[in-house]
DNA sequence: TTACAAATGTCGGGAAGGCGACAAACTCAA
DNA sequence: TTGAGTTTGTCGCCTTCCCGACATTTGTAA
């Protein structure tokens, strides 16, 4: 039996509130867990699926490749989070690349399966609306800031998002392990590499920010969050 | 009584489908019909907002505006399309401005009716969700857009798009009546009123669609949407 | 330890396109 | 029809930042 509010919570949504055990029961029947290693998708673009995935440890990113090879990354989704949600909406599957970022565990519904249980409980699909109201939230800021922010707050404004979803506070400054690499960075804020490798060591040198290769660090919010409007 | 499947058809989806009179009476008992004039507000960002909208007919834009005056029209609606959705997933309203491009017929119904409708209706509620997915995905469209195309190729997909959503056949050619400014279309796709200017003069030169200041129309759609990708 | 791959750091040329400036064309109301 | 306000057309400068090239550092497996 999964602990329900740490398998189940959703960002600011516990999609499962209210649920007896019971219930809880006869979702976890209808799931599958699995393990996927980092660096491995979790569902392809163009790709039929059936499925719905909820997302229990790790990080997931999802991603839209050009033919060219250009890669943006539309959103990193944490513990907690759903995705494959829009293959709900239509046949033919999702238009994105959802791949594991680090080590993942996620729980597998088929799309029927889920159709049926949000039918049935309609605080539940409520709740999912809701749910995929805030991603589409999420997105038109990220659209805004693409128009209106230069590379280098867009750069800022990603590090303060990525610190206040994924970071741990750790002596006064907020820290997140497990840092990205420049180019997903720039596959993030849809720039180049060597742009994000310059404009990082610039904070740095300024003393808002810390990184080696695997850990990162912000040590001033305050000015950070000033420069990046 | 409204005609049911010209009121309230949504572009894919009609949210309504499948209720039978008495239903729809109910819905019609909870809705006020408002005409809003071209260029006047519907909702204004970080207003309080209760309502939720359908539109009957006419177009609405619904846009962000950076403190320095820049804009980025983050989509534009047609009749039969939902708006202020939103609302509904938290307080404190929309961050976005609605705006009526045309002469404008909304309906108007308040969000807690709304919900207490979609609660007792999981129908209605799926094709909720699947509206709002649908959104995200035209939303997940236009970033990428942003992050992979140079301008000339933005401007050039948007027309296409804004053809094929609000176009008429009209002998051969695809006419759209009542064109947006330049300036509009800069906000739509992320650039600069010259550069639409230049664009669009070239396109012209080259045959490929025709302007004046209150039509638009497409001569030749196939390389047009070659020069698109 | 060494060797190899991957990630990071740095530089400079060059293209895209934003932006101010201004003229011309159009729209509309008085 | 006249004049004011808005939209469109055109030019050129100048900033931003992409991108190739290459050196250096770090991670990792043998």
């Amino acid at each position: 039996m999964a602990e329900k509010s740490k398998f189940w919570y959703l960002k600011n949504i516990n999609i499962f509130d209210g649920m007896d055990d019971v219930q809880m029961g006869h979702i976890e029947k209808m799931t599958t867990m699995t393990y996927v290693d980092k660096h491995r998708p979790i569902y392809f673009p163009e790709q039929p699926s059936n499925n719905i995935y909820f997302l229990k440890e790790g990080h997931v990113k999802l991603s839209r490749i050009h033919e060219d090879g250009r890669e943006i990354i539309l959103d990193v989704l944490g513990p907690g989070e759903i995705l494959g949600e829009l293959s709900l909406i239509e046949e033919g599957g999702q238009k994105e690349l959802a791949e594991a970022l680090d080590n993942v565990l996620i729980c597998t519904m088929n799309k029927r399966d889920f159709e049926t249980m949000v039918m049935n409980n309609p605080a539940l699909n409520l709740r999912l609306t809701k749910w995929v109201g805030l991603r589409l939230r999420r997105f038109e800021e990220k659209m805004s800031e693409l128009a209106f922010k230069d590379v280098n707050k867009r750069i800022i404004s990603f590090l303060i998002r990525y610190a206040e979803d994924f970071g741990k506070i750790k002596g006064g400054t907020v820290t997140i392990p497990s840092f990205l690499s420049h180019q997903e960075i720039a596959y993030l804020t849809a720039t180049s590499r060597q742009t994000v490798t310059t404009v990082l060591n610039d904070l740095k040198t300024q003393r808002l920010i810390d990184f080696s290769r695997k850990e990162f660090a912000i040590k001033n919010f305050d000015k950070l969050r000033q420069l990046s409007l």
